[in-house]
RNA sequence: GCGCCCCUAGCUCAACUGGCAGAGCAACGGACUCUUAAUCCGUGGGCUCCGGGUUCGAUUCCCGGGGGGCGUACCA
């Protein structure tokens, strides 16, 4: 998901990979600002008139500040007469919560406009060497330019180091008043943490032996008026005052990815993971392809939809609940290998594994059967966990995993017989409830088919640490799936569980339309609270006749979880839902 | 949905059995031109998540609400 839905907008125009080249072939080329403290020889953006673009002067609202936006401020955005709210730099206070350090912020930025006279938000493109391409090339008398963010600052007198963070790294900086000269020291000292600028000159090693910018040159490229969490790291590698406010971390993940760097590799390392699967299917003939996520009718897994309105046609819709129904069509259609990355949605608790708006890769291929999927399975995630640099043995939780194929095979039927010692298929659903009430498990449910399931998760998954496919389900439990020839009672069905997360799940897909008719209708007709409408479109399609096919539902969020040893979804996922804080 | 726990300065955390809301970092002012959790001197910063109650007095106890975490339920 992340990987293609970021690609996808790549081409924005303006802020397109190689800005400047484009510009330069355009031969558009504009003066910078001599003599303006800051201000590089730039060249203008496409479309740009007026190179420094004041915002608009809109007069402040009138009224108390009663608005807060921070969810953790119960006071009230009170408006200070500190002399600098007049002028451009007042757009937008009103909605800002103004505590002493924005104030602060907001003094300095007012002062480089008017008194250093630059713009705090050039809308400029320019070539920044990547920090990490400066660090391996070592000290160099020629001078480089960077830009980043500023963490860390150390004054020292008419001298400042500070730390400049780009996306893959830092580096020193050293600003130095003799370097510099009035303007540009000036503008140094109205630098806060957190700032985004570019500087260039040489680089060097200090006495201490860190590599570092001389900076002999920089420019604001965007001032920051909110104080970051100020994280400092030791020599001896430990860290204080460590964001960890997990509500703060969800709520402005771009804090997070700033500070915590552990967080920061976790989800890009997501995003690598990702790029394996879709590289590793497109490999193999897999056509990737997009269905609905609106859908009259939901179907292809049980659980609950959440429910929308279409007013242009006045009819009630779904956001989908799995892809499986029109993935199917397309095999139907001719395309042999079928693939889609993208989310899910359930209307259901959120908790450690779950979550309400979930990844799902689902994968269809024509010819195969269950089988083949487990060798799919094996091998996608070897080269997932290759692409998140965890290589074949992971550590999940204290737990030591091996990622070699193969992976082990346990029969549901027989794994289910032998850890509870009882023969609980022969059993009857009350008896079932008891069982389940001395366990402790599965509350309220009375049902067979429920009681089957979580007896077995209690029995045999939970004791699953080392990745494992549970194969041939009761057909009771698989009503997508293929019956076993000869054993009509049990599918081609498996589930992959590792270190107790359920991973994929998948079948030989079943092609028997009026098998198939029989099963959704049966179900449609049950006391089932998830089961849809019968989707007569599916049946006309399996009608038309699909070729025999393996088909698989990975779960992108969860295998994330394994290779990154996370201990909730939230963790590899960028924007957890959370509720809104109401005043 | 239910149960338990948490919410104090921008961040990380203190505040005994109910007794003047504190520290470090950050911010602000000053000193310091190779520092690196820079250092040194000084200053400001709080509706203690919100609303009620008990009390002479509530960050602390009680009730209600909000948000979060964990567990549980729903999730073939």
């Amino acid at each position: 998901m992340p990987g293609r839905a970021v690609s996808a907008q790549e081409p924005r125009g303006r802020h397109a990979d190689t800005p400047c080249q484009a510009l330069r072939a355009r031969g558009e080329q504009e003066e910078g600002g001599e003599g303006r403290a800051g201000e590089f020889q730039e060249r203008r953006l496409v479309g740009e008139s007026d190179p420094v673009l004041r915002p608009p002067a809109v007069p402040a609202r009138q009224g108390p500040q009663d608005r807060c936006r921070d969810f953790r401020c119960g006071r009230r955005a009170g408006r200070r007469d500190t002399g600098f709210h007049r002028g451009v730099s007042e757009v937008g206070e009103e909605m800002m919560e103004i505590n002493d350090q924005v104030q602060a912020r907001l003094a300095k930025l007012a002062e480089m406009r008017e008194r250093i006279g630059i713009d705090p938000y050039p809308a400029r493109a320019f070539d920044a060497v990547s920090i990490p391409a400066i660090v391996a090339a070592g000290p160099s008398e020629a001078p480089v330019t960077a830009a980043g963010r500023l963490r860390s600052r150390r004054e020292h007198g008419k001298a400042v180091f500070a730390d400049l963070w780009g996306q893959d790294g830092s580096i020193q900086l050293y600003f130095r008043a003799d370097d510099l000269g009035a303007e540009r020291w000036t503008l140094v000292n109205l630098l806060d943490l957190g700032d985004i600028v570019r500087v260039s000159g040489p680089v060097f090693l200090t006495r201490s032996g860190e590599l570092t910018i001389a900076v002999k040159d920089l420019a604001l490229v965007a001032k920051s008026l909110r104080p970051l969490p100020v994280v400092k790291t030791d020599s001896m590698g430990k860290t204080w005052d460590a964001l960890s406010d997990t509500e703060f971390m969800y709520r402005h993940r771009c804090v997070d990815l700033i500070v915590n760097p552990a967080d920061r590799r976790r989800l890009a390392g997501r995003s690598k993971m990702v790029t394996a699967l879709r590289s590793y299917l497109d490999r193999n003939g897999f056509l990737e392809v997009e269905t609905p996520v609106l859908q009259p009718i939901y179907g292809g897994a049980s659980a609950e939809p959440f429910v929308t309105r279409y007013r242009a046609q006045d009819e009630t819709c779904y956001l989908r609940i799995a892809t499986e129904l029109y993935l199917k069509r397309l095999l139907v259609g001719g395309f042999d290998r079928v693939y889609e990355l993208g989310k899910d949605f359930r209307n259901e608790g959120i908790d450690r594994t779950h979550s309400p708006e979930f990844t799902q890769l689902e994968l269809y291929e024509a010819w195969a059967d269950y089988g083949v999927m487990m060798r799919r399975f094996e091998e996608m995630v070897c080269e997932a966990a290759e692409a998140a640099g965890c290589g074949s043995t992971i550590v999940f939780h204290g737990m030591e995993i091996s990622l070699r194929p193969p992976f082990e095979r346990v029969g549901f039927v027989e794994s289910l017989r032998k850890a509870s010692n009882e023969d609980l298929f022969s059993w009857a659903p009350a008896d079932l409830r008891k069982l389940c009430d001395r366990l402790e498990i599965a509350e309220g449910a009375t049902d067979r088919e429920t009681l089957i399931d979580k007896l077995f998760d209690h029995y045999v998954t939970e004791g699953i640490h080392q990745p494992t496919f549970v194969v041939d389900y009761p057909q009771f439990l698989s009503p997508l799936a293929k019956q076993k020839p000869g054993n009509p009672g049990i599918t081609e069905r498996f589930e992959a569980f590792v270190a107790g997360l359920e991973l994929a799940n998948a079948f030989s897909e079943q092609n028997d339309p009026l098998f198939q008719r029989k099963v959704l209708e049966e179900q449609a007709g049950s006391s089932d609270l998830h089961a849809g409408e019968v989707d007569e479109d599916f049946l006309f399609a399996l009608e038309t006749g699909m070729p025999s096919a393996g088909g698989m539902g990975i779960g992108v969020d969860r295998l994330a979880m394994l290779l990154f040893d996370a201990g909730s979804i939230r963790d590899v996922v960028l924007f957890p839902q959370l509720r809104r804080v109401r005043q």
